[in-house]
Formats: C-alpha cells, structure tokens, sequence
DNA sequence: TGCAAATATGAGGATTACTCATATTTTTCC
DNA sequence: GGAAAAATATGAGTAATCCTCATATTTGCA
C-alpha cells in the first residue's frame, strides 16, 4: 500500500537517517507527514529558518516525537535530499539508457540539462536544500556521492560509444562534468532569469565539445 | 594616516564589515590581531567550530570588545574571505595582463589554475572560508560578486584577443569558466591528491577547448 | 482484560551568538 | 595639568534554539 521512493538506480550512501524504523503503519504515514510539513516550510522560509518547533507544530505532534523520527535537524535535509538525488539518477539513467552513438549522448546529454534546469526552477525546496548541503559537514558528503554516482552513469554510457577512449580520462571528466553540472544550475538560479538561460546554455555548449570524436 | 586595506583590483561589493573605522592606531592593530586569531582557530578546527568566545580569548580581549570590532560572526569570515578573494583577483589580473594572442591566453590560463589549485592544497582556512561562504545567505552573494569580477578580468582578456567573438557569449562564458573553476578547486581539493590532480588536468583540457580560433 | 512494547509528551538542559549598562582609557581643549 | 568628552573595554546576562529524558499514553497481543 505504501510504496516507499526506492531508488532504483544506485543509492549514493545510506546512513540511517531515521532514527527507528518505523514498524507501524502510522508511523510510517508520519514520517511522510513531517516530510511535507518540513517541505512546505523549507519553501516558505529555507531551512537554515526552520525551526524544529515549527515542524512539529505543523505536523501537529510534539518535539519529542518528531526527534523519535529523525535523530537531528540535518537527517531531515538528508532524507529530502536523497529523494531529490534519486528522481535526478533515475531521470539521468532513463535518459541516457537508449545512448548508443555519441550523436544520441549529445542530445540526450543536452535534454537533461534542459530538465534539470527546469526543476531547478520550479524546485525552490530543492534549491535550498542543496545550499544547506553545502554549509553542513556531514551534507557535503552527499553532494560527492551524487556527483560521483551521476558521474558513473555517465562514464558508462560515454564509454560505451567511445571505446577507444582511456577509460580513466572518461571517468575523471564523467566526475567533473556532472559535477559541474550541478554547480551551473545554482548559479544559473541564483542570477536573473535570462542570464541564467545564457549561462545554462554556455555550460551545454562547452561540454558538448567534450563529446566529439577526435580523442585529443 | 588611516590606510585602509583598498583591494587593488575592483572591489566585489563592500559592505559595512567593520562596526566602527577604528580611528586609533591600537584598534586597528587589534582588528589584525583578531583576524589572525581568527584564521588560526579556522585552521585548528573550521570556521563553524570556530567560537567567538574563543577568538576573544585567544585574542586576548573581551567578548564586548571582539563586537566592536566585528557586528557578528559572519563579518570575521567575510573580511578574511575579501583579502583571499583580492588576493585572488590580482593574481588573475597580473596573470592576464600581458596576454595578447589566443595562444598565450591558453598558458595563462593554464598557469592561473594550477597557482590556483595549489593555494587552495596549502591554505586550509581558505578551504574553508569558501564552504562556510556558501552555507550563509550573506557571504553567498560574495561569492557571487567574486565570479563576477573574476569573469570580468577574463571576459576583457578574452574579448581583447578575440574581438570577432560576440561580447555577449564571451561575458556568459567567462562567468560560467570562472565560476565552474572556483567549483573545481573545491571538488578536487576534497577528493585524495592524485584524482584531484587528475580533475584539475581534465577541467583545464575542458576550459582550454573554449579559447580556440574556431567560432563556433 | 491485562501486560509489555512501542510511541508520545513537553519542560528543561546545554550551547552559543550577541547586547548593554557600566567602567576604564585616551584624546581634546582650556 | 586637569577636566570634560569621546572612544574603547568589560563580562554578566538575554535570547534563541537544538535536543534530551523522565514520565505518560497508546497499541499489539495473549
């Protein structure tokens, strides 16, 4: 009855954010409560000025409850971010799935950033939560387990229609291209609507010259 | 007699860091010795670890004194943050200044990153102060305004040898390639020594693609 | 129904950035 | 030199907030 986001790709790294497994069905239906509640105010105010308080208040349970489910403030972020990180593996893998020549990972490589822009844009949530990554010690960990599982799902699909290149130079530019992927949109958000357009489409540009078939 | 520290190339965006313009010799020796203390608890444990009741200790002051001098927390890392940034920006100046072919822009920019990479291997407070620049909504904008100028520098650089380029497409990449370098150092410094220096490599091979003849 | 396990509660502990009324030092001006 | 004024120093105290824990309630099950 509940299906729970599994990510179907590879999960990143998965510490146990919550601090019980919920074995009851209202438990778990609470976990998602909280997980909205926290959403919605992650939109309304970004999570650096959400208070735990408010969490629980609006999930209408008390502190001591809410700490029942996640063991700190962060592991909230933590698990809204894995599913943000997830639906971007699975929209990353579905897309470069059908790649067999290196035309096909141009174009699929340049509709995804189209996509992922478009969240971006749409996802102020997702925009703060990847600030917070950044300030947080332990967050930060997640950000290179993304790159680099995102970056894997790259190298694999570059690999496979470009054979005869070093398979560690695919690797090592698979890492930082989706990487800086990630970095383009932040900025291409954190600037006016055209520029950030301009920008994202700077970014697509350049990498677009990486998948060309002279191996230099 | 009151020199203040004018950051030689064009300065990011000065905002009031200081509280008061110390007008006595004193303070302004006591403003020096703080931002060391500062920088040397950064480096023995993070800026966020780092407790301003501890600086004033170190220091040697009152806590009282230590918010004469600096109106919060942020104020340390933003001024500490600056001096790195105007040190980085004239290095970039004098680095670009003498270019006048495409060819030389390439070596420069070569040279510039790999200076680059190597302040940021042996400055571990400066490591820091850009994580923590990006957790703060306030010190984000810095780093904003520092791509800013940083792109300006190459944009000019760029356009002067390449003057059949469109402005407008030089000014996008410039930003984004300044930008996207900033976001390199931080992934390779964070990854061990020998793949940080193999993404280093691959960013620039990506960059130096850019500064060719061919416009595309 | 009654007992044990799971879950809920919220007052309070702990930490920490920052304030402010007061005290001290320095400068100014006669 | 001395007194008034300005600048600077002080640190106990405030406020904000994360998180704990002893206790209460609910649920699952025999």
């Amino acid at each position: 009855m509940i299906e729970e986001p599994i990510p179907s790709v590879e999960p990143a790294e998965e510490q146990p954010s919550l601090r019980r497994t919920p074995s009851q069905k209202r438990s778990r239906e609470r976990v998602e409560h909280i997980l909205a509640c926290a959403s919605k105010l992650i939109e309304e105010k970004g999570s650096d000025a959400m208070r735990m308080s408010e969490v629980a208040e609006m999930a209408g349970i008390s502190i001591g409850s809410l700490y029942q489910y996640f063991p700190d403030k962060a592991a909230i972020v933590h698990t809204l971010a894995e599913r943000y990180n997830a639906a971007s593996r699975d929209s990353i893998a579905s897309e470069f799935a059908k790649v067999t020549t290196l035309a096909e990972l141009r174009s699929a490589f340049s509709a995804l950033f189209d996509t992922y822009y478009d969240m971006f844009l749409a996802e102020p949530v997702m925009r703060d939560i990847w600030s917070a990554m950044q300030a947080d010690k332990t967050l930060r960990k997640i950000e290179l387990a993304e790159s680099r599982a995102n970056g894997r799902l790259l190298a694999e699909t570059w690999a496979r229609v470009q054979p005869e290149t070093p398979r560690q130079r695919i690797e090592d530019a698979a890492l930082l291209i989706m990487h800086l992927g990630e970095c383009t949109m932040r900025l291409a958000v954190s600037v006016d609507r055209p520029e950030g357009d301009r920008i994202v489409a700077a970014f697509k540009h350049m990498i677009l010259r990486e998948f060309v078939a002279d191996a230099t």
